[in-house]
DNA sequence: CTTATATTTAACTAAATGGTTAAACCAAAC
DNA sequence: GTTTGGTTTAACCATTTAGTTAAATATAAG
């Protein structure tokens, strides 16, 4: 009786949902306790498995529709760039946007990569080989027409997945490490800052001739 | 009585943080089993208690004993090294080695990244903002030289941290990612080369004048 | 041989956890 | 009012899991 018990927002299964996700990403899939989610969703365990399913199921419920929104943010925001360079930044950024959007990706998907995707379906694997397959596409292009520098493109996307990721994912550790060593506190950047740097610095190492984009990057 | 009881090398202690730390890599604090631990190690599970203690202890000592050995690995690489460039070189490269030599600590980084740190103990913390910071001397100090443009430090040595552990933590996941798309197969690049590569690909993206390094880098 | 000490084992316990079930509730249709 | 369908609840079960314990075995010392 302490607290509990809000069921203004939205329908069952989209609380249900969230929480879940929210608690996949801080606990991953085995340490999260399906009560708990149940508790936070303010239902019923039993109706998690009415609406839904069993754990398996709502891990990948949610994992699929995190990815689903990233993939769709990513796509949108790529039309308008025509050169390789345009599409190298506008991929950049829409990644970091997209992954910074569903708050909860970062996390999963690091634990996803750790684990080997021990628990991720089919269609979620889908998912990230998109986004791969994306980013690699925008560089081939740019490599095939002689703007960028012969790379190897796998190190390439995963410099930039990961680095988006591993940057997003790592907010809540930043403080903790920044009490110790005197670590820049923890300088809450939007992803679309993360995004446009990241793509200003690895692509004035990507160009040929040493483009001077625009300028140096401004620190923290 | 399938296979097991492989008692041969090493002392009792030694096999079962070794077979820990795989358990722990590949399935995560939550995921792992003592049981699971103590059947690798070829010994009964009480005596994982005798010797070492309860699964949040055995946790710590290998994650202790893995970052101790990668920070040790790391300043015994960084000597040479004089000028800003080389030392960054030196730094990445060292980093790339010493976490790829610890075959386990990109998946164990990767989550905890992921749970903010929920089961690292102090020291492990302290061990990880080591890394962190030797990354940002050198960078700092080339900045200040007016050698490196002026990049977000956190953004920067997040990248190469993050790009590393990434890359080298996804290797499980690759080939089954490389069956959806068209993506490379899982080239089995050795951490020396993912560090040269990488330190490349950033340097010439981090220095004023566009130096044209030990040229393009091959590609994969 | 006997005693003491370190190591290993098998059997057990208590708690947590994923999952189920049968009954209650509630709205609209008849 | 009652029937019908979807929804929610509380109580329950079977299994897994971390952790313990007391006995057994080896090893070395006196």
């Amino acid at each position: 009786m302490e607290d509990a018990e809000r069921k203004q927002t939205g329908g069952t299964t989209e609380r249900i949902l969230k929480a879940a996700a929210e608690i996949f990403a801080s606990e991953g899939y085995d340490g999260a306790r399906v009560d708990q989610i149940a508790e936070r969703a303010g239902v019923n365990k039993a109706m998690l498995y009415y609406h839904i399913g069993d754990k398996a199921e709502l891990y990948g419920e949610v994992v699929l529709d995190t990815l689903k929104r990233a993939n769709e943010g990513i796509s949108a925001n790529l039309q308008a760039a025509n050169t390789p360079e345009d599409k190298f930044r506008a991929v950049v950024l829409a990644v970091a946007q997209a992954v910074g959007q569903s708050r909860h990706l970062p996390q999963i998907m690091l634990r996803e990569i750790a684990s080997g995707g021990a628990n991720l379906p089919e269609s979620a694997l889908r998912g990230m080989a998109g986004v791969f397959s994306t980013i690699r596409t925008v560089l081939v292009e740019g490599q095939e027409q002689g703007i960028f520098r012969d790379v190897n493109p796998l190190l390439t996307h995963f410099m930039i997945a990961g680095s988006i990721l591993f940057l997003l994912a790592s907010a809540p550790i930043r403080p903790r490490l920044a009490k110790i060593e005197s670590l820049p506190e923890a300088t809450a950047e939007s992803p679309s800052d993360i995004g446009t740097q990241l793509a200003d610095l690895v692509l004035n190492g990507l160009m040929c001739k040493a483009a001077d984009g625009p300028g140096p990057v401004s620190p923290v």
